[in-house]
DNA sequence: CGAACGGTTGAACAACTGTTCAACTATAAT
DNA sequence: ATTATAGTTGAACAGTTGTTCAACCGTTCG
């Protein structure tokens, strides 16, 4: 019986249809930091708390105490949150007083959640 | 000596200006669900490999075994995030002989990313 | 000054998430 | 029918992430 000899390669190797498939995708693929890059914004916007701030000061500038009470938290959590937000720009802030005025850095950000908005309620 | 006998109020409760700016968004703010939806839809995108996945079935179809290849992962890892994002609509699958192909389900999905995209190369 | 308040920070803890591993199903080929 | 391959699944483990807590800094105001 002349079972088959050829080495067993790893996963559809074999497959010439599949393997100018693949090559022709790793050409056509983003570099693997734009990739990094592109995941991490989105896990940023991946978190209810930080979605909720930016909601909170989307039409006007609002402090950092005002946003906790707003949003039932303490204001360490949602300082560590603008922390996180102010790191990738997604937030600008600006001193006024005794208060830490933050508000939305980028118009960018608004038209991305709005596109998501869309897809949710489809 | 004559300290404040004012009760201390959590936090910024006695400015009556941040009061109304609190009430004001309180009102503004899309639902609690609305929020965590959103929020849930982006940790979704928030994963180099789901994003990849998404690159890799953006102009025709993969199977699970040739996405594994191209991304040099086992069919295992991939199979568990293409189960995250069938559950949530991102990919739509069609079984061909032997094979399960995985193409994207979605135009929307398309325009978020190329939006993000953007965002990050300002 | 010194107390009070707004805000930030780091460590610690709990909850969550992604990959691995092994077992399993189903289809195709010999 | 038997074997090999494509794919799925659940449990387990490690790494990550968000909130809490306590301590801290800087301003303001009495």
């Amino acid at each position: 019986m002349h079972h088959k000899k050829e080495v067993c390669v790893p996963c559809c190797e074999e497959h010439e249809v599949h393997e100018g498939t693949i090559n022709e995708r790793r050409r056509s693929m983003p570099s693997a930091e734009t990739l990094y890059d592109l995941a991490d914004f989105f896990k940023i916007l991946g978190d209810s708390t930080r979605m909720s701030i930016l909601f909170a000061i989307d039409e006007s500038p609002m402090c950092v105490c005002d946003i906790a009470e707003l949003l039932g938290m303490t204001k360490s959590a949602v300082s560590h949150q603008l922390k996180i937000l102010r790191a990738n720009d997604l937030v600008s802030y600006r001193k006024s007083g005794k208060n830490v005025m933050y508000s939305l850095a980028d118009d960018h950000v608004r038209d991305i959640i709005e596109k998501a908005l869309e897809h949710i309620n489809e």
